[in-house]
Formats: C-alpha cells, sequence, structure tokens
DNA sequence: TAAATATATGAATAACTGTTCATATATTAG
DNA sequence: CTAATATATGAACAGTTATTCATATATTTA
C-alpha cells in the first residue's frame, strides 16, 4: 500500500515535507537567485567585487572574456538583485547587493572544503 | 588611459580582485554547487529533505512531477553531493548531505526577504 | 520462481542559456 | 560639435538541460 506503512517516523516526515513545501512562487525567486550565481562568469563577476566597487573594464580585467559578455552577464546579477551599480563619470561602478551574497558563496566553499 | 587614474582605491580593488580571483577549477566546482540547486524540482526536494529522510515516492508526493523527473533529479543532486541516499529494504532513504545546504537555502531566502 | 513494488536510466525532443558580433547609448575631452 | 571612452544591448548560433517514454534493475512477497 504505501512505502512506510511501519515506519512511522518516515510517514511524520513526509507529512511535514508537504506542509512546509515553500509556494511554487518563491521556490522560483530561491532558485532564479541560485541559477543566476551558478555561471562560472558570473561567480568570478561576484568574487572580484569581494574586494569592493569595480568599474566593468576592471572587472573586465578580473574575470576575463569580452566586454560584452561580461555586460550581458552583469546586467542579469543586476536585474536579479545580486549586485547593483551607480554610475560615477563615464564609468557604472559595481559592487555586491548585500553581505548575503558572499555569505552564501563562503558556505558553498565550506561545503566543498576549498579556501577561496 | 584607463579608467581610475585618479582613484587610488579603485586601483587597489583591481589589484586584489585580480590576485584573489580563485583558480578556474574552484570557480567550477561553486558554479556546480548553486546549478545543482537552482532548478525548481530539485529545490522543492531540498526542502522536503529539511524535514527528513524520505524515500523516492514520498519525495514524488511532496515535490510533485513524474517519478521518473524527480529520480533523474535525486541522481544529479547526489552526484554533486547534495543528498545522500542509503538503502533500506525496497527503498533509498535521501537527506541532506550536510548542514550547509539548509544553511544556503536560509541566507537565499534572507536575501529575498521571505520566510521559507 | 513469478509477481509486485521501488528505484534508476538511456534516448530523444523541446526549451533554455552563454557567447559573439555588430551596433547603440551615454559621458567626457578637445 | 566631434572624437574618444565606457557601457549596454539585440540577434543569432552553439551548447546545455529538463522532461517524457520506455525499460531496466533491485528487493520483497506469495
Amino acid at each position: 500500500m504505501n512505502c512506510c506503512a511501519h515506519e512511522e517516523e518516515h510517514c511524520v516526515v513526509a507529512r511535514l515535507a508537504k506542509e512546509n513545501m515553500p509556494a511554487e512562487e518563491d521556490v522560483a525567486r530561491v532558485a532564479a537567485i541560485f541559477k543566476t550565481i551558478s555561471e562560472p562568469c558570473r561567480l568570478k563577476i561576484l568574487f572580484a567585487l569581494r574586494q569592493g566597487e569595480l568599474c566593468v573594464l576592471r572587472i573586465v580585467e578580473a574575470v576575463g572574456g569580452t566586454q560584452s559578455a561580461v555586460s550581458h552577464q552583469l546586467r542579469l546579477l543586476r536585474s536579479n538583485g545580486i549586485v547593483k551599480g551607480r554610475r560615477e563619470g563615464q564609468n557604472i561602478l559595481y559592487s555586491l547587493a548585500d553581505e548575503h551574497v558572499v555569505a552564501v558563496l563562503e558556505l558553498a566553499c565550506a561545503h566543498l572544503h576549498c579556501k577561496i
């Protein structure tokens, strides 16, 4: 009949899993965050911005690739609220949107047992 | 000549960004982690497993979708070290690989100002 | 051993994503 | 105003990925 008929605890866990499943919309928002920070080029941008504000050309120097590619990635990072930018003269200075960004990176590194 | 000739601090940041850029391989590993947890179906699996160990059919009930699709996603989660599974009779009981997983989810939610 | 249950997987297709190229916009300098 | 510099963006192509369908494997029960 069911896969844990004799395992009371599993049934409780299964019930809780269903009851506490976040709304589809919230799942999508969280997924979008992780998707945004899951591409190597975008991750490198975040690692660069750990050091502070940088204009686009400096970011290009730090992460490699073309100006166009980096600019496309910056747009994604910005529209997903991971980084923010402010204009200063000819430059747009980018920085991390909030302290959670670095914290998430550090947790991922801890999970991988790598020091970054 | 360069975009921040008169902004000493930006030059320092730019230098640090280059010096402290993680190795390509480490960036790829971190990216793989985030990519793995960036799909709605896989995220739902993680939210379900917050409650404890669950067999595949229970996970399917909690997250929706077909058994096949969930099984494919579980394989990705497992091969990327996000969840682990142990056989108990006919069932494979899945659970989160370590405490970092929940911590990362909670940070993402904090970033989004949503309580999950 | 045969049937039932639980889980996994290969192949194929459809959808998505990153990069490139060309070009556009915005700001400053001359 | 014109040229130079910095940044952004649309379109197209190539590569990747999630889902479905059919089927395979593993375990337990009869």
